[in-house]
DNA sequence: CTGTTAC
């Protein structure tokens, strides 16, 4: 019944975004049939369910019958009738009001430096023929196209604003898994659309749900949560799901720490389906009893690894699985990052439900979409140095303008010292990490962003998730201590298929990565120096236990026999989760004879 | 005092 989002945006040539006066059909529902009564009959459902003070979690589509009773009602409250009490918050403010207050999310350009073809187009050719792994049972096969998945007309219209033309590799394989209700883990490289991968799914499935009426006023509950680790990058994932939901019904609503409270909040009375927020801020919310998570269907962790490590599991833990939230298997669970350590995936079973295991290839860090240089420089050489490549590149300047430079550094202070000296140097520069306020992070991101200080220098709070269009170099001034946490900053250039150089300042006091770096950049087919192959062969191997191969970013640890051995030897309870891994790889032919010590080989 | 994450 419904269109491929094909025929549909070649069935909008006129603009659809424009509502007729009369009859207003919200843009999921436009370019049907004007016959389709089931459309009818539940856009009425859809409005006043999503529109009246969100008394209901009633979504577009829903034809269930048990609902039209109901749905009767939310209709009369729509059309003004309304008066009833005991909605989800006691505001007023019907669906079209809530409709025409609906920001436009595609109005707001970022003033690029750069010309907009630049800026919007995903090379695709970049993402030909990159390996995909999948394990698990039953994986739902990839689509080729958005069109192949029905994610509703309104979603289609947003892809379609987006100019998203077909999906990345990590989307035609994630989509599927997450509309089929499984859970998900995915490794895919930095830059390659993951956002987009978990909030279609969960956008679509809020869209075509059915969902019980939330229980109390004054108290938000939400059906979606996406936690991530920094501030700015729940900022970035709820500015893109404002996107993707725009003018579907849905809700988002961002939470955060060292943001005024209040705002928040009332955000949150106003009702909200999907959450983005940081894991204080969402502590501190659910012990004021401010937010549920007792509706949650669908749980994303962005930067999952990260968000498992030690700096953030008890908060993780608390979230998940000592407040209210469903368990697995009740709840859908979604883990993304570009790197998951086999340590870390083990932690993470305890959150899935007979999950499937998704890796993609890293364009990003493992392809030469981005040229790695590793130099050798001494600590008091790096000042000098780095003048040297600003100075270098100053000429490069695209447009006139000095191309934008990300640099790293190990600590807070070394980051204000370094800002400091760069500007006095003639070296426009600003500089983010955790020390700062709320307002200079974000002053400072919007400053480099747009070119005003194209230089920016970063702890760590900027090395995961942050997509900033235009970064031509990223340079570890302090190479980090984890060879993961060097392909997520490095990831900071090189997106959406584009080009990127990445510098890092090696010495000694780095020798514990000389192994694990050596081996990524031979990897990706970068130039190792030969100095670095010699300290590489002279440490021993401090890094992980990394990339089981050349091709992946991770691998399914439920393949590793060490696993396997630790399993059957003593805790099993990472097999608890229900982790089903008994047949039904998509490739490879794996044995399959899963907690049988030792018989699969070693794959790294 | 590697960094991130609430008031």
């Amino acid at each position: 019944m419904s269109m491929s989002w094909a025929d549909s945006v070649s069935a909008a040539e006129n603009p659809a975004g424009a509502p007729s006066k009369s009859a207003y059909v919200p843009p999921h529902l436009r370019n049907r049939p004007s016959t389709d009564p089931p459309a009818q009959a539940s856009y009425a459902g859809a409005a006043a369910s999503l529109g009246n003070d969100h008394s209901g979690y009633g979504v577009p589509n829903m034809v269930g019958s048990r609902w039209s009773g109901q749905r009767n009602e939310y209709q009369s409250g729509y059309a003004g009738g309304g008066g009833r009490g005991g909605g989800w918050n006691g505001r007023s403010g019907g669906w079209d009001r809530g409709r025409v207050r609906e920001v436009n999310p595609f109005t707001n350009d970022d003033s690029e430096p750069v010309t907009e073809q630049e800026s919007s187009a995903i090379n695709f050719d970049a993402y030909e023929d990159i390996p995909v792994e999948t394990s698990g049972d039953n994986v739902p096969p990839p689509v080729n196209t958005f069109a192949e998945i029905d994610l509703g007309e309104a979603v289609n219209e947003n892809i379609r604003r987006c100019k998203y033309v077909k999906p990345t590799p990590v989307q035609r394989h994630a989509i599927p898994i997450s509309l089929a209700g499984r859970d998900l883990m995915a490794c895919a490289q930095t830059g390659s659309g993951k956002t987009a991968a978990f909030c279609f799914p969960i956008i679509s499935g809020i869209m075509r749900g059915q969902f019980p009426r939330p229980p109390r006023p004054r108290m938000a509950f939400p059906l979606a949560l996406i936690l991530s680790p920094t501030r700015e990058l729940s900022c970035q994932i709820h500015d893109e799901a404002k996107k993707f939901s725009y003018q579907t019904g849905v809700r988002v609503v961002v939470a955060y720490g060292g943001a005024p409270i209040n705002q928040q909040l009332r955000e949150l009375e106003r009702g909200v389906h999907i959450l983005v927020a940081t894991p204080g801020r969402l502590v501190d919310l659910l012990e004021r009893a401010r937010v549920s998570l007792q509706m949650i269907r669908y749980l994303a962790l962005d930067e999952a690894d990260r968000m498992l490590d030690m700096g953030f599991e008890p908060q993780i833990r608390k979230i998940v699985q000592q407040m209210d939230m469903p368990p697995p298997g009740v709840r859908q669970t979604m883990l993304f990052s570009a790197t998951f350590p086999k340590e870390i995936q083990r932690l993470a079973s305890d959150f899935l439900s007979s999950y499937i295991f998704l890796a993609v290839g890293r364009v990003g860090s493992s392809t030469d979409l981005i040229v790695q240089r590793v130099e050798y420089v001494q600590e008091t050489d790096k000042r000098s140095h780095l003048m040297d490549l600003l100075h270098a590149q100053k000429e490069n300047g695209v447009h006139g303008k000095q191309a934008l430079t990300l640099v790293f550094v190990e600590t807070k202070k070394g980051a204000d010292a370094l800002e400091h000296w760069l500007c006095m140097n003639g070296f426009p520069a600003a500089a983010i990490h955790g020390d700062r306020t709320q307002q200079e992070r974000e002053h400072a991101l919007r400053s480099f962003k747009t070119g005003y200080t194209p230089i920016l220098v970063a702890t760590d709070v900027a090395a995961r998730g942050l997509d900033i269009p235009h970064v031509a170099h990223v340079v570890n001034f302090d190479l980090p201590n984890d060879i993961d946490d060097y392909v997520h900053r490095i990831g900071r250039t090189g997106r959406a298929g584009k080009t990127g150089l990445a510098t890092a300042f090696f010495n000694e006091n780095n020798s514990s990565l000389a192994r694990s770096l050596s081996d990524l950049m031979q990897e990706a087919n970068q130039e190792v120096p030969a100095w670095l192959s010699r300290f590489a062969a002279r440490s021993t191997y401090g890094g992980k236990n990394r990339r089981g191969g050349a091709r992946f970013g991770a691998r399914d640890f439920r393949r590793d026999s060490s696993y396997n051995r630790g399993a059957s030897g003593g805790s099993t309870d990472y097999y608890g989760g229900g982790a089903n891994m008994n047949s039904g790889y998509a490739s490879g032919g794996y044995n399959a004879s899963y907690g049988t010590a030792g018989v699969t080989s070693a794959w790294d």
